[in-house]
DNA sequence: CCTTGTGGTTACCAACGGGAACCAGGTGTG
DNA sequence: CACACCTGGTTCCCGTTGGTAACCACAAGG
């Protein structure tokens, strides 16, 4: 083991420590999506509806209202004909979108990678 | 936006998106808690439960059956005495604890700031 | 009047996760 | 020999979570 390498940090495996739980909400799927979606830019309701497939409306509000209100994304309501409401990225949130730019970038590029390792244990564990 | 800051790199957003399927199952917390602690070497069963607080027997081995399955760690079984299974990580998931770093050491350091966040909306919410 | 659009909330139900019991197999103890 | 105990799991039960779809309010358009 390379000395320091993950162990010590801080202590994120006890159930108490405050980062820990900060790291349970982060390393959420609906989060991530959201966060780097917003990155581009200002976007309203719907619109991240649309461009993030599979995301439902009731954990769009919700993952929504939850980084809202981790300071990470504002909302802002227009009192316009139909109400509309755009959601913005912070600077804070910004700072947690590159955090999250290199585990996307791993994903990307070594998906081909897990999905060989995946063959090879089904194929494994098929034969017995 | 600065570019091609968070859209077309690949496509993630769309759900049959692989890279999306992969990215859904590493942005888990008992998947980054497990490998950032197998990253320090390895480590058998019990002691993994015994190290992060919080995870029950099922999760924990169906979380290292999964990232097993997916290359990122090793399962050794040795027939000693009462049975010992040591998980050691394999340099694919070495790579993407590198990948994780980012974020955890992010919410290592931004966490006061989330916070006083969290304070802040509640105190709005609470008076309007 | 009904439909379309906005941004949600709510009811209902399936699936996921936690707690604890149980299992296998050998060891130590009385 | 019976019994509890260690290992690493799996299974059962149940509560919480998340998905689906309906509903809400409001205004424009036909």
């Amino acid at each position: 083991m390379t000395a320091s390498s993950g162990g010590e940090r801080g202590n994120v495996y006890a159930a108490d420590c405050p980062t820990r739980l900060l790291l349970d909400r982060i390393a959420d799927k609906w989060t991530v999506l959201l966060l780097t979606t917003l990155s581009d830019g200002p976007m309203r309701f719907n619109a991240l509806k649309r461009r993030i497939e599979g995301v439902s409306q009731k954990m769009l509000s919700q993952t929504l209202r939850q980084i809202e209100r981790d300071g990470l994304v504002t909302r802002r309501v227009e009192p316009s004909v139909p109400v509309s409401v755009t959601y913005t990225i912070t600077p804070l949130g910004q700072g947690l979108v590159q955090a999250l730019r290199p585990m996307i970038d791993w994903a990307e590029t070594r998906m081909s990678e897990v999905a060989v390792a995946q063959s090879a244990y089904d194929a494994r564990s098929g034969e017995g």
